[in-house]
DNA sequence: CGTCCGCTTTAACATAAGCTAACGGGCAGC
DNA sequence: GCTGCCCGTTAGCTTATGTTAAAGCGGACG
């Protein structure tokens, strides 16, 4: 199956995600898996990749490293929308709306694929379940966008921290990057205060209270859940929306 | 261009919508106009139109009315996560997912048509422009996502309300519902309170207050914008996520 | 014509979360 | 080995928002 001596599991995130959706044949992971070496990129942690407003007319593919959509008002204030994790895609068809309407940064090294409009247009006509795994990816993530909605609509400190970690754990289990009952946390927590709508004091102290609950252990940028079902239980996290049925 | 005698302009709202997005051809818009009548409901105000973990197998579009999405936790606490106003569409592609993650509840009496998603999928491969249309309308439903997440995380509780008056108002707008300053606001404090993250008493108060800075006037389900930049400067509301630039 | 009911409004009080400020620890660079 | 800087942490005080409760108000309905 692997068929590029030089990219040798790069892709792997990626195809492990999109099997998740959609279980591809070896012909659309293959296609897939070749339109990635050509527009293999990297960053630093920190760059930004795209800002509200400029163009896009290619789409992202996550293989490692974590990123983060973000929106800054005039005075300043940030909100983290949503965190991009290996093997999720930026922006697919995003280009039909011409500009961005957010920022995406990088939280770690990254390493990423770009596909140009008419070359992902190309592979979309010759590929229809890869076609709807793109199509899953970003119906996917406007349900990610709609809990994120309730999460700081309807969920007090608490909860919206723990159910952020429940959701992180989540959607890194599916491309293989949690290990055992740990998995990395590569943000700030004046990250994880813009990503929950909090002061960056009182996502200490919720943090803190997280730690003294017994419910996680957080160190190193690790973040390790030492019991996921009472964690969820305190976040009132309700499973299903992330659709990973298929991922075990 | 109207050729149904018997649903004589009821397709009105989607078609501009449309345009606003992607200029249909005549063509595009007669195959739309022509699957509506066939799916044509109705339903009365406050039904329940699909529960969270509902299947999915069809497209809907909104004729005329209001519904909204929400989501609720165990112990009750409500959130609104969107409103579906006239013209738009509910779950395009989301059949992708099977499952509804959220429910769509209606605020008004509704009319809209139902595209089951054989027929959908037929005419979306016949009509190229129809078919970014629809794409275009699940994008941009994620931009309002993100916006709402904005607002919630990091706006005041007068900004946020000032902020949803501004984006209602902007949307209602390329369909036609507004007139002058004035749109129709035919919701409950309560369903404000529940869109806007606060508690009713809260989101009262903000109300008062708003008629209070005499930037707006809302009585009878009206809502009356006074001056509608100074309504937009209070709400640090920056336009472009609608991407309405067509629709003057 | 009175009663019920859903919606809005007000009041009084409770509290979660914000803000400002300062300190400590680790790590990178000089 | 000192210096600076980023990040996490803690403290003390302020305030926006939630909660509970009750009253007003108008329409629907018998």
């Amino acid at each position: 199956m692997r068929s590029h001596g030089t990219d040798g599991g790069v892709a792997q995130a990626v195809l492990r995600r999109f099997n998740a959706l959609r279980p591809l044949s070896d012909e659309d992971a293959a296609a897939l898996e070749h339109a990635i070496p050509e527009g293999l990129l990297r960053a630093g942690p920190g760059e930004d990749l795209i800002a509200e407003g400029d163009p896009v007319d290619s789409v992202r593919l996550v293989l490692s490293g974590w990123m983060f959509r973000h929106k800054t008002l005039e005075d300043g204030r940030r909100q983290i929308v949503n965190f991009i994790l290996p093997g999720e895609t930026c922006d697919a068809h995003a280009y039909l709306l011409s500009t961005m309407d957010h920022a995406i940064t990088t939280a770690t090294p990254v390493a990423y694929a770009e596909i140009k409009r008419a070359r992902f247009e190309l592979l979309m006509a010759a590929h229809r379940t890869l076609a709807e795994a793109f199509m899953c990816e970003t119906l996917l993530n406007s349900a990610i966008q709609r809990e994120w909605v309730i999460n700081l609509g309807r969920r007090a400190a608490f909860e919206r921290v723990a159910h952020l970690f429940c959701e992180i754990f989540e959607r890194l289990r599916p491309v293989g990057l949690v290990d055992g009952n740990s998995c990395a946390l590569p943000v700030t927590q004046t990250d994880l205060a813009d990503a929950t709508g909090l002061s960056v004091v009182h996502a200490n102290r919720t943090i803190q209270e997280l730690r003294a609950s017994g419910l996680i252990v957080l160190k190193d940028r690790t973040l390790t859940i030492r019991d996921l079902e009472a964690l969820k239980n305190a976040a009132m996290y309700s499973p299903g929306y992330l659709r990973l049925y298929r991922a075990k």
